[in-house]
DNA sequence: CGAAGTTTTGATCAAATTCAAGAGTAGTGG
DNA sequence: CCACTACTCTTGAATTTGATCAAAACTTCG
């Protein structure tokens, strides 16, 4: 593994900034990391692989590292008796594996093929106690993550399935754009029943409610992985009871 | 304002601790900050009172301030067209006002009479840059929320109005146990609308799933704040369908 | 005591779950 | 390249559950 040689190595961490006023309409994410902490990052950091399906780390294990996404798509997710509940979806830029006490409080897994850098929680909080800016920055990104997961929360309490599938296709856009990729179409990465996961309903119902949002000429869909919305007005009349930010 | 005269004075911010792994069946919450801390922290700060019902500030306003409760209960929620809906209930030793780019992402209003500090923002930033040990209690204090507001995403995606209520009860019991507070009996210092509002059913739907538990002699109520668990057994196969944790 | 606010309870209705079967996709190996 | 199999997804019919609307009981507080 090259470090220092390529200026741009290192862990790259995202997100909407915590203090600086921004227009709430147009949210810019920026890159929290300094060139020279990414470095240090990479000093400490190993880069890892794994197979889509595959299980980077268990609920309740013994928590010895951090990942940050460099490419691909990780689910969060917590098992229970029937079926499971995606607590968020991660990409590239998010770090995770953090939230914990010592042990993990979510399993997590590849939704597609994933590289990221591991990072030894050990050799982090050693470089946080000597980087008094760098901690901010984890202030930053966590900020952000409490503020998905509350949208998470607002969509759940929804009672419409296609309020909320138009919610979870909203906010998959606004993360998408938020990092810079297209936003004509909207790309999703995970298969049906993780989304059902994610939104709280059944594989079938979440199947019925693209059904109805196409019937009623809202979305479009190319493949089963890329969604249209082509009717935005009554697309916003179904999530604008809830949606006061944006 | 008595600053520095008194050892203790200046905002507590407790949390289970992140680094040391612990028993994950006896979580204990340490006080994050040193005295000399909450000392800085005391002198930006000042003291403020509202009253039960009061609003402490509003969903986009601009931020200016953060806020570690002292006594009573803070609701955040977000209001849309049909009622509001409740994303977490801070205590005292919370903090809250942070997770933000300079607005509020949410509102909060005060659920009981309250007492907080205020925290200038500006300062707060200043304090934190210049104090690294402090900022990364602040971290350890916003992975607390950010697991919360998963157990509440969680709480969200059961279906049985009871399941939910069930879970509901033991979250409180659990933040009232790490708090210290005697657990023979659950507290709920909110209303049965705040309930609802947080647990995503209507009142009504609350006040049927309540007399559900009582009159399967799973809980008694000696009071509409006061709640007790009197048969643990099928309290926990109520709720046992989704906890693997504790 | 009265009035406003909160909570409980009831009857009907709408909507998602469940259970089950059928269609579509992908991946594998001959 | 096609056929075969496993998997994911869609669709249907019956059932369950909570929402809705509305009225009655209970609290609180001036």
């Amino acid at each position: 593994m090259s470090l220092s040689a390529k200026q741009s190595a290192g862990p790259m961490v995202f997100a909407v900034h915590l203090w600086r006023p921004g227009n709430p309409h147009k949210r810019v994410r920026h890159q929290l990391l300094s060139d020279d902490e990414r470095a240090a990052l990479a000093r400490i950091s190993s880069i890892v692989r794994f197979g889509k399906g595959e299980q980077i780390y268990n609920q309740a294990d013994v928590a010895d590292a951090a990942f940050s996404i460099i490419s691909g798509v990780v689910t969060a997710y917590r098992a229970h008796s029937d079926g499971s509940h995606i607590v968020s979806f991660f990409h590239s830029g998010d770090l995770f594996g953090l939230s914990e006490e010592g042990r993990y409080s979510n399993a997590t897994k590849a939704a597609t093929p994933v590289v990221a850098y591991k990072i030894p929680l050990s050799a982090l909080r050693r470089i946080l106690d000597n980087n008094p800016s760098l901690d901010v920055n984890v202030i930053v990104k966590l900020c952000e993550e409490l503020r998905e997961a509350q949208r998470h929360a607002l969509l759940l309490v929804q009672r419409r399935a296609t309020t909320r599938l138009a919610m979870f296709l909203d906010l998959q856009q606004h993360l998408q754009a938020v990092r810079g990729a297209p936003a004509h179409e909207i790309y999703l990465p995970m298969d049906r029943s993780s989304i059902a996961a994610y939104v709280g309903m059944t594989l079938s119902a979440v199947s019925r409610a693209f059904r109805s949002l196409i019937s009623r000429k809202i979305i479009t869909t190319r493949d089963r992985h890329h969604v249209k919305i082509i009717d935005k007005a009554a697309f916003n009349k179904l999530i604008d009871t809830a949606t006061l930010d944006k």
